[in-house]
DNA sequence: TTCATGCATCGGAATTATCCGATGAGATGC
DNA sequence: GCATCTCATCGGATAATTCCGATGCATGAA
C-alpha cells in the first residue's frame, strides 16, 4: 500500500453509505451479503448503491462473487489491513513511542 | 470516535494535499510545522492550502498554536490512532483471527 | 420459449469540492 | 505611524460527486 492506493481506499470510505457497507461486510465475515442485502440495509437506491459500491471494489476493500443470479459481496480484511499499516508507518519509524498506546489499544480487543 | 467523528477525518485524509500533509506534520512531531513551510512543500497557493488545512483541523487530526506571526502546525496522533481503532473494531470483536495479522505487522515497527 | 429476478450502467440534474486571486486581520520591525 | 510578514476568509469559476429513473444483460423459474 502506497500513497497511489491509500487514497483511493480512505475516499472510498469517506462516505457514510460506503463506510457503513463496509463495517456490515466485515461484521459478516467469512460469509459476505448479497449486493440485494446490502441496498435493503442502505436504505438508497439499487442504482445508486451500485455505484457506492464499485467505488468500494475498485479501491480493494470490497471482492465479490457471482452466485447464482446473486452477487457475494465480501469485504477484503487484507486491504483495511495494509491501510492502517501505511496509516501508522509514519508514527512508526523512528519514533515508537508514538505508535505504543495505539497497539496496546489494539491488542485488548 | 464514532462514525460521525470517523467520517471528517476519512475524508480529511482522502485528499492527496492533505494527506500529504498530515504525513509531513507526523513525521516532524514533536515540533510541528509552521503553515508557511506546509504551504510551500504543498506548491499550492496559500489560500488555498489553508482552507486544506482547515479541513484537517476540523477533523482533529491537526491542531495549531501561534507563535509571534506564525501559525504552528502538529499533528494529532490521538484522532489517528483513534480513527484506526474505529476500523479496527468491527473485525476484532469475536474474531480475533482477523486483526492478529494487523498486530503482527504493527508491532515490528 | 417466456417471464421474473438481481444487478450494472447510462443520462441528466443537483449538490459539493477544489482552486485561485483579492482582501482583511493580527503581529512585528523601522 | 507605517510598511511588512503570516495567515484566514471571501467570491466566483470549474470540476467532481451524488443521486435517481430508465435501460440492458445475464440467470433461473415456469
Amino acid at each position: 500500500m502506497n500513497l497511489d492506493s491509500a487514497l483511493p481506499a480512505l475516499a472510498a470510505l469517506a462516505h457514510p453509505t460506503r463506510l457503513e457497507a463496509f463495517r456490515l461486510l466485515v461484521r459478516n465475515e467469512p460469509e459476505g451479503l448479497s449486493t440485494g442485502e446490502l441496498v435493503d440495509a442502505s436504505g438508497l437506491t439499487q442504482s445508486t448503491f451500485s455505484t457506492h459500491l464499485a467505488v468500494l471494489a475498485k479501491a480493494g476493500l470490497v471482492k465479490s462473487e457471482k452466485q447464482g443470479r446473486q452477487q457475494i459481496q465480501r469485504a477484503n480484511i487484507d486491504t483495511l489491513r495494509e491501510l492502517m499499516l501505511f496509516l501508522a508507518k509514519d508514527c512508526c519509524q523512528g519514533r515508537a513511542e508514538l505508535c505504543e498506546p495505539l497497539l496496546a489499544e489494539l491488542t485488548c480487543c
